[in-house]
DNA sequence: GGACTGACAGATATTGAAATCTGTCAGTCC
DNA sequence: GGACTGACAGATTTCAATATCTGTCAGTCC
């Protein structure tokens, strides 16, 4: 009858689904049901829902990775672009968590079900930090003994601005204030920070 | 008969019910079965189960906040200051929340069913490194022009290692070194820190 | 013959009736 | 007379019956 039932077609049903009833409702009948097809043949495609949930993840973030990917200025100093790629993600969480609150929170607990997802997001965002650190340490904007673990703290460091967990404080007013007092505060720390090492020298 | 019922025999009693059946469990008539009088009669001491609960948080927080006060060394510099204070907050947490996790995550339902208790512990914590801060602006150990936002930066920045919403984190083997790149990194920045202010001069 | 269906077993979620809890207050007891 | 009791109304929670969902698979249909 209609065309073949295809994987980025389960997938883009399941969105609608998920957008329509939110995670707690959403079943694979609806989704056949979308479809107008039998929940079997879902099955077909995905071996269980868990994997259904986790595929249409994979895609929302790896749309966020590529945007953050095109944040950065090839020309502009690493203090900058690592500024302006912090802000980029902050105003894209909050913006989503404002105007599409329902989504915000389905893609949220579907985050939270995976534990190879989060890794996943965080292995890549936390990537993107470490070769905007890198380029400032060739250019001596920046010192730092380690890298990635400098990176990873920029990330930890920033939590509140893109962890979902916090996400009623980004309605504060002040917000932004507090994000630029990080981030300052941060990018000032770039410019000589050294880890404590277990050998001793603070 | 027995001694005449006191708001601390009260609050006693809550926090041991507490502690025995949870935050969900836990009610008011419990609270009087311990004490062995009618639940009428705890209401001529607080007027509303959330009163109750809200007291008996109050002192527990209250109990932490001397607790940090006394990490503090006049001798000490600043950042020395800072950073222990940081490590013992971060301690005190993750000890909490791996030695008595019911008792933790009991009054981490606590904390955010109240309006102002979270901005009363909030408040405290960050006027105690706003103090440690002006000292070291004091001694030109830290540069910043604005030491309240600054030291809500620092806050901020450190939310992974005390916020609850991060407690499972604090469970990974690396997370001694995770926060000690942020407080290096954060220590580093408050030696030479400029908020960004409205008026322009990045 | 390979994509799809639909009936099925066990697991999970929903529902509404019954039980418990919160907060009040007239009354008891020293 | 002031601290305490206990019965009460309305709100909330519990629990068990009922319905729905997940994942499987033998069978249907082009």
């Amino acid at each position: 009858m209609a065309e073949a039932l295809t994987g980025e077609a389960i997938l883009a049903a399941t969105e609608e689904v998920l957008r329509r009833y939110g995670p707690a409702k959403a079943t694979v009948v609806d989704v056949a049901k979308a479809l107008g097809v039998s929940h079997g043949s879902v099955y077909r495609h995905f071996p269980t829902k868990a994997a259904l949930r986790e595929a249409v993840t994979r895609r929302w973030l790896d749309a966020i990775h590529a945007e953050m990917e095109s944040v950065l200025d090839p020309q502009a100093s690493a203090g900058d672009n690592l500024r302006a790629w912090l802000q980029h993600l902050f105003d894209r969480k909050r913006l989503s968590h404002s105007d599409e609150p329902e989504l915000f929170a389905t893609f949220k607990v579907l985050v939270s079900e995976s534990t190879i997802i989060p890794d996943y997001h965080l292995g890549h965002l936390v990537g993107q930090i470490t070769r905007i650190i890198q380029a400032g340490v060739d250019t001596h904007e920046f010192v730092t003994d380690d890298v990635r673990t400098t990176a990873q703290a920029v990330w930890d460091a920033t939590q509140v601005f893109h962890h979902p967990a916090h996400a009623q404080e980004w309605g504060n007013p002040h917000i932004q204030d507090a994000f630029d007092a990080v981030v300052s505060l941060v990018v000032a720390g770039l410019r000589y920070n050294r880890i404590p090492s277990a050998t001793g020298d603070a």
